[in-house]
DNA sequence: GAGTTTGAAACT
DNA sequence: CAGTTTCAAACTC
């Protein structure tokens, strides 16, 4: 059995937050120049934390590019930047950026630079072509550009030498970078581990990620001491990113869903795996195995947990810190809000502080944001009219609020 | 590190 | 669609 009603959660390490659930919470919670537009090509719109925000292990971004419809170039999935820019995020085709499933995949596709335009930089989808990315760029370090080792652009063959490496775009939790100089057409990937070990990134707090899933290493990386206390406006080297965790496939040969790296969308590096065909080597075969996983892609469905009681990481929903729902089909579930507690408990978390924004934490935002989203997706498949699919959402809302009320009475918040 | 458990994916 | 098998990650010792 599951849990009724909505998803709510305070896990304190949700709280630790982080570049890139920071920035899906400003995207969808703030009420900042935010714009939700289900099904538009680009949907992002805000003007991220003020600078006086920062969030352990993170650097906070004051200068936040807002990236309008008519900046970007629909055929080419790319968007127009200034020659300066210090952040955009760009989330395509529908803006869901669910913490669960979240599989976010950057595929390069080198784009003609427009002949009025200085700058582009191009994003097409992931294979996965309903599924969200999250492209992310941020200033980086001119005078000590990042060693591009690795790159993973399928049809690039060889990083070019003369790429000045001045933007760092990081696919939040995907574990890929892509060096992007705003003034050259197309990003150049490369292993994030690799771009913040040789950027003498160190490991981070154990600040979590939100939107990881087992696919990720959930901590982050901020640059290392003396880099990250130097940043200004003008130069905002962040390296705030996810690590991807290495596969260990050993029979899927990493094309089929088994495989963490596949099933994201993105191709081993660095990993464990045997006759791994899930690289830039066998193209054909990853291209078709594509083809086949694409109409089997992992979709948001909710566990189906028996055993675990999805409190453990076996669990789908638990991993990635949210409490199971209705479209779960658990047994034994105690991954819901009775069981916060328990959760808490699991998460090795100590909520000490006081007061409603102990309970209404970014975290609650998130996901309060996060079911508002789901059950809009699920009302526009399933609501006979718009106005039944209005009404499905604020019931959502309303038990999301029923939850908050009551965990703040269980923390004798009143 | 080896063995076990678990649940999703794949298969029948 | 349901049951079974395969698979790789999570977990335990």
């Amino acid at each position: 059995m599951n849990s009724p009603g909505a998803q709510l959660e305070t896990p304190q390490s949700k709280q630790e937050s982080i570049h890139t659930g920071s920035s899906f919470l400003n995207q969808c919670c703030s009420d900042s120049d935010t714009h939700v537009n289900p099904g538009s090509a680009v949907t992002t719109a805000w003007t991220g934390p003020s600078s006086d925000v920062a969030l352990p292990g993170t650097v906070s971004h004051p200068h936040l590019l807002t990236i309008q419809p008519e900046m970007v170039d629909l055929l080419n999935m790319g968007f127009q930047c200034p020659s300066q820019p210090t952040q955009c995020q760009l989330t395509y085709p529908n803006f869901f950026l669910g913490p669960q499933f979240s599989q976010y995949h950057l595929l390069s596709g080198p784009a003609p630079a427009p002949p009025d335009s200085s700058c582009q930089s191009s994003v097409s989808a992931s294979w996965f072509t309903e599924e969200p990315i999250l492209y992310s760029m941020m200033l980086g370090d001119q005078q000590n550009p990042i060693a591009v080792d690795q790159q993973f652009q399928e049809e690039q063959t060889e990083v070019p030498s003369h790429i000045n490496q001045h933007v760092l775009c990081n696919v939040s939790g995907g574990g890929q970078a892509a060096l992007v100089n705003p003034c050259e057409p197309g990003p150049v990937f490369l292993a994030v581990e690799s771009a913040y070990r040789d950027e003498g990134l160190t490991q981070g707090k154990g600040v979590k990620l939100l939107g990881t899933s087992s696919q990720y290493h959930q901590t982050v990386y901020p640059l290392s001491e003396g880099r990250d206390q130097t940043v200004s406006m003008k130069h905002q080297a962040t390296g705030i990113t996810g690590i991807r965790k290495p596969c260990h496939c050993t029979r899927s040969q990493c094309v089929k869903l088994y495989c963490e790296c596949f099933a994201s969308g993105v191709m081993c590096s660095n990993c464990d795996c045997s006759n791994c065909r899930n690289n830039a080597e066998h193209v054909m075969n990853r291209q078709e195995a594509i083809k086949i996983a694409g109409g089997t892609s992992r979709k948001v469905k909710g566990c189906n947990c028996k055993r675990s009681g999805c409190l453990k990481n076996y669990c789908e929903c638990f991993e990635a810190n949210i409490m199971c729902t209705s479209s779960c089909r658990c047994v034994g579930c105690g991954n819901y809000d009775d069981s916060s507690q328990m959760r808490n408990k699991e998460k090795t978390v100590n909520m000490t502080d006081k007061g409603p924004a102990s309970v209404i934490t970014p975290a609650v935002v998130e996901a309060v944001c996060n079911n508002l989203l789901a059950q809009a997706e699920e009302a526009e498949r399933e609501a006979p009219s718009p106005t039944q699919a209005e009404h499905m959402v604020l019931d959502e809302f309303g038990q999301c609020l029923s939850q908050i009320v009551k965990a703040m009475f269980k923390n004798n918040t009143f």
